[in-house]
DNA sequence: CGGTCTACAGCTATCTGTAGACCGGTGCCATAGT
């Protein structure tokens, strides 16, 4: 069509892209035509071209621009001086708390008289209803999300406001939307479609198996073993095969790797949240500029790292999910030379990951809310629950989450109402249901990192599966892998695939347990059976058993 | 939930073992005080 031409061109004339990747292009002409787009690829792949092409084609067309949330404001900045260089002084502005207030009017103004293409926001800015308002007003081309699976990952204590995005979307006068993530699961991918409240989007997934990454897990039994392991490969990695990312769970344990690792002799840095932000800034740039041989991380890094010849990526300890877990690793080897991604695993670490992660909803807190929304008889705003409860107003946001999730509330224009006639204990009740529902799900997806590590099958296949991709053959790229061909003196592992011998429940088929409800075959290992079903989770059933009582139909 | 730090017992060691308290990740933003 006319339009993909156009943009073809733009993106080589203003972007410098001169050849446009499978995806990026399917996903620029479905946005120009106000489809909605979950965009999931790789950093690097080129993500953001995607929408950026599509945002200027249109601003070229209407002179109108697009909004775009990203998580972080350093990220916003990076973005802002590439768009820059391609585009022009003020072809893009931001607006967050490092701004003064000139400097934020004169940003707003930039979009207003259709000067800059790109408004750049984090979440928490929509939550004041004036910069909805005037948001309003220009009219976007679309609603861009930007690491998207942070609604998922960081919506409900962290930072709660990102799970208002969708209803601010919503109050836009429902603006095509772009999503964009570099790593989500299929719960995942639901519940960033559910959230931002997408039609019927063109969802584009590219880019993921990244065979130049071998995969290996090493189990431990004693901590001690554990840290003296990691720092001997470590030193033994850096010294042979380059660069590489050390993460550790906690801040101390950074300090405590990196302390070591120059004491044998190499040039390691510890970052993590609670250093100086000058100090962070300086680790970032070394980084970059191949003065580092290991950087020691908690999850603080990483987002945004586009860096081409990171040679290996250790764990210390594991991380909280898959997701997460692969969008770590996926920082190694992005030039396509051979890379390595290593988990030492200890079954006892998990019990820092259950710490860190979801709470138990309280009961009491949430029907405190409620009342006070019912007295007052009218829309109310946060500001007035946080100071009628006595919450803090990240509290009560959050509160307020969980009660949207349950449709006890819903959030309008002038503030919060009641969304049901139902008796309030009812809606606790039924608010409390579905975040235990949701608590279940986190821990089954701890589960399934639990048992990537504890797999004997080919780990590339085990994650893949669990990003919904079928791999027929086993990597021969990971440790269990090597050691079934040494063993049998050949390829292959002790993986059991059903592709065609299991007609009964393919792979990504959907089956129905009476008791769990609707689920989706992720998986088959020897006598095992991996189904993800939306209330609880991931769930591993026997097979025999499968067969023998009947637990599954097909849908 | 596990690791680590602190205090103190034991009984005379500028020491060693251990019970029990305490702590643990990610970043917006607003607001108070120099």
């Amino acid at each position: 069509m006319s339009d993909d031409l156009a943009l073809a061109a733009l993106a080589a004339s203003s972007f410098s892209l001169p050849a446009l990747r499978d995806g990026q292009l399917a996903g620029m002409s479905a946005l120009v035509e106000g489809r909605d787009v979950l965009a999931v690829m790789p950093t690097g792949y080129g993500k953001s071209a995607t929408y950026q092409v599509a945002a200027r084609y249109l601003h070229n067309q209407t002179g109108r621009p697009a909004v775009v949330v990203s998580p972080l404001i350093a990220l916003q900045e990076d973005q802002l001086d590439a768009l820059t260089d391609h585009l022009g002084d003020g072809a893009a502005v931001a607006i967050n708390s490092s701004r003064s207030d000139s400097q934020v009017e004169a940003a707003w103004q930039a979009v207003e008289s259709g000067q800059a293409t790109f408004l750049f926001l984090a979440p928490e800015q929509l939550a004041k209803q004036e910069t909805v308002d005037r948001l309003k007003k220009l009219d976007i081309t679309m609603f861009v999300v930007d690491e998207a699976h942070c609604v998922s990952a960081w919506g409900h204590d962290f930072r709660p406001d990102y799970l208002d995005v969708g209803s601010v979307r919503e109050r836009l006068g429902n603006p095509p939307v772009v999503g964009l993530t570099a790593t989500a699961s299929p719960p995942v991918r639901d519940e960033i479609v559910d959230r931002l409240g997408m039609k019927d989007p063109l969802i584009l997934v590219r880019g993921f198996d990244r065979p130049n990454i071998s995969l290996d897990v090493i189990r431990h039994q004693e901590d001690k073993g554990k840290r003296k392991a990691v720092l001997e490969q470590v030193s033994a990695l850096a010294k042979t095969e380059g660069m590489g990312l050390l993460y550790a769970a906690t801040r101390k344990d950074t300090e405590k790797y990196a302390a070591k690792l120059v004491e044998n002799g190499l040039r390691a840095e510890a970052y993590h949240a609670g250093r100086p932000a000058a100090e962070r800034e300086r680790i970032h740039q070394q980084f970059q500029d191949d003065h580092l041989d290991v950087v020691v991380a908690t999850t603080a890094f990483g987002m945004g790292i586009d860096k081409p010849n990171v040679r290996f990526v250790v764990h210390a300890d594991i991380p909280e999910s898959l997701d997460a877990y692969y969008q770590e690793i996926g920082r190694a080897g992005r030039d396509g030379e051979p890379a390595s991604a290593i988990l030492h695993y200890r079954a006892e670490d998990l019990g820092l990951r259950k710490f860190f992660g979801t709470h138990a909803p309280d009961p009491e807190a949430l029907l405190a809310v409620l009342k006070v929304i019912k007295n007052a008889g009218a829309p109310a705003p946060k500001t007035a629950l946080a100071e009628l409860t006595g919450f803090p107003a990240r509290r009560v946001t959050a509160l307020v989450n969980q009660l949207e999730d349950a449709g006890a509330v819903t959030t309008g224009k002038r503030g919060i109402r009641l969304g049901s006639k139902a008796k309030l204990p009812a809606l606790v009740g039924r608010a409390v249901d579905i975040a235990e529902a949701r608590q279940r799900v986190d821990e089954s997806r701890l589960t399934m990192l639990r048992a990537y590590a504890e797999t004997d099958g080919c780990r590339r296949q085990f994650v893949l599966a669990y990003f919904g991709e079928d791999m027929p053959e086993p990597c021969g790229n990971c440790d269990a892998c090597i050691d079934a061909a040494n063993d049998a003196g050949g390829p292959g592992s002790t993986e059991h695939l059903a592709s065609s011998d299991d007609e009964t429940f393919p792979l990504q088929s959907t089956v129905i347990h009476k008791e769990w409800g609707q689920g989706l075959v992720m998986r088959y290992e020897d006598d095992v059976i991996t189904v993800l079903f939306e209330q609880e989770g991931y769930k591993t059933l026997s097979r025999t058993a499968v067969v023998e009582h009947d637990l599954l139909k097909p849908a």
